[in-house]
DNA sequence: GCCGTTTTCGGCCCGACTGTTTTCAGTCG
């Protein structure tokens, strides 16, 4: 097997874990052997050759076997075994907004439920508001989540989701009580596709930004409203989530809401290993009783500093390398996003036509780029994906011409099957494309901006 | 399951919100 496939093995592996409910941290192993594996630069069969695997950290003798099993048979017992032991159905329902692992495993026991039609049909026979910890709400929740199921797990692209986020943060900053607001989440990572968009206010009155927010032309539903979050869904199955913090928290939330998941837990790692404790409260000392006590952070920009890194550009904070290479003297010259003179980002895709690091670089040096960033689109690759070479190229060239006197920044390629949509509207060329059309549409408007 | 100048046990990020409860569990991000 391949790094990739066996990567997609240990996912899966946590996750019927979690519907066996397992040890949550012996989930999180498995979930974190799975990204480890696929952000893996050396060659897998070569580590195994050497015994090397364990030295990896995050690696233990238990995932050690697996891996090397895996990689050498093809197959593991220990997954076979517990796939069996699942029902299919059952997995898919962890889809189900609101539903998790727990709740899905008492709707199993109690009703024997084994598919999405059944607890379907277990809803439209009210059958589920009578159970434990359940009720009419919860009944008509699941319900309506099955029938909205394809539009709500679908994620939207970029450009699409642009279209109903920008009105939104101008209506916000149009808020008397609003003192700063942003977007963050996957949006503001610039991801090719995005799951929801987030809005990151600063106001010391929410009240009247939360009821604005839900007031939203547009939206379909309102799924949550709090004192300082809310929660909305538009009718094309987009959600939209809006939080309120103080001023003074106001870019420790927007560091956090912008994520990713992985980036944040790298960071929260770094900041304890300085007896810090960061969260979107703030950043304390580890031992302080609350955030009152936090340092203050008046930008994304003061909260790297803090933690001894240079600022990391929102597009590149996947936790796939970027706090490495924030360190120190790790780049001198790439400071913020304006400073750079060119960055070649990539989601890690782990195909089997994956450059080497090296290769990157040289790639990247040919055209005259800095290169920064864990990538895995070389020409090589580029072919081994299917990608048409020169297309993408003119376009790199297009980009390089715009830069010629001007820095900027990018984050292009993902060339990850998860980016096609199911319905394959969207091939990996056309990813690609796209994201290189928006690039120097970003780098038109820096140009406007600055000059 | 992983990890360790608090190392072989006992942590592992943590808070908002909801719906169900009557003090909390589950989900989500």
């Amino acid at each position: 097997m391949t790094k990739r496939e066996i990567a997609d093995v240990l996912n899966d592996i946590a996750t019927l874990m979690e519907l066996k409910g397992e040890n949550p941290f012996k989930i999180r192993a498995y979930s974190n052997g799975a990204r480890k594996l696929e952000t893996l630069d050396e060659d897998l069969g070569a580590l195994i050759e050497e015994g090397a695997l364990g030295d990896i950290p995050g690696f233990g003798k238990a995932l050690v076997e697996k891996i090397e099993t895996l990689y050498r048979e093809g197959r593991l017992e220990f997954y076979d075994k517990l796939k069996e032991s699942v029902e299919p159905g059952i997995v898919l329902m962890l889809e189900i907004p609101g539903l998790g692992a727990k709740k899905i495993k008492a709707l199993h026991k109690a009703l024997g439920v084994t598919s999405i039609e059944a607890l379907q049909q277990a809803c439209e026979d009210k059958l589920v508001a009578d159970l434990k910890g359940f009720g009419k709400k919860s009944q008509e929740k699941i319900a309506e989540g099955i029938k909205n199921r394809e539009a709500y797990g679908k994620r939207h692209l970029w450009w699409r989701a642009r279209a109903v986020a920008e009105p939104i943060l101008e209506g916000l900053l149009a808020l008397p009580e609003v003192e700063k607001a942003s977007h963050a989440g996957s949006f503001r990572r610039k991801r090719e596709h995005v799951g929801d968009l987030d809005f990151i206010v600063a106001s010391s009155t929410p009240a009247p930004v939360m009821d604005w927010f839900v007031a939203q032309e547009g939206v379909k539903e309102v799924t949550a409203h709090g004192e300082t979050k809310a929660s909305v869904r538009f009718e094309s199955g987009l959600q939209a989530d809006l939080r309120v913090v103080p001023p003074k928290q106001f870019s420790f939330a927007l560091h956090h809401f912008t994520g990713s998941k992985d980036h944040n837990v790298l960071m929260r790692q770094r900041a304890l290993a300085r007896g810090l404790s960061l969260s979107e409260w703030g950043l304390k000392p580890a031992d302080a009783e609350s955030f009152e006590d936090s340092l203050e952070a008046d930008s994304e920009e003061a909260i790297f500093a803090l933690l001894d890194l240079k600022f990391v550009p929102p597009e590149l904070r996947e936790g796939l390398g970027e706090i490495e290479a924030a360190e120190g003297a790790g780049f001198p010259q790439l400071l913020k996003v304006g400073d750079l003179r060119g960055v070649f980002h990539n989601h890690t895709t782990a195909s089997d036509g994956r450059a080497s690091l090296e290769e990157m670089t040289e790639a990247a040096q040919e055209l005259g780029w800095e290169y920064w960033g864990v990538a895995d689109h070389s020409k090589a690759s580029f072919q081994a994906n299917g990608l048409n070479e020169t297309r993408v190229l003119d376009q790199l060239d297009r980009i390089e011409k715009l830069n010629a006197s001007k820095a900027y920044t990018t984050h292009i390629f993902s060339g990850n099957e998860t980016d096609i949509l199911p319905d394959g509207s969207l091939d990996l060329e056309e990813s690609v494309l796209m994201r290189l059309d928006y690039v120097v549409a970003s780098v038109h408007s820096s140009f406007s901006q600055t000059e």
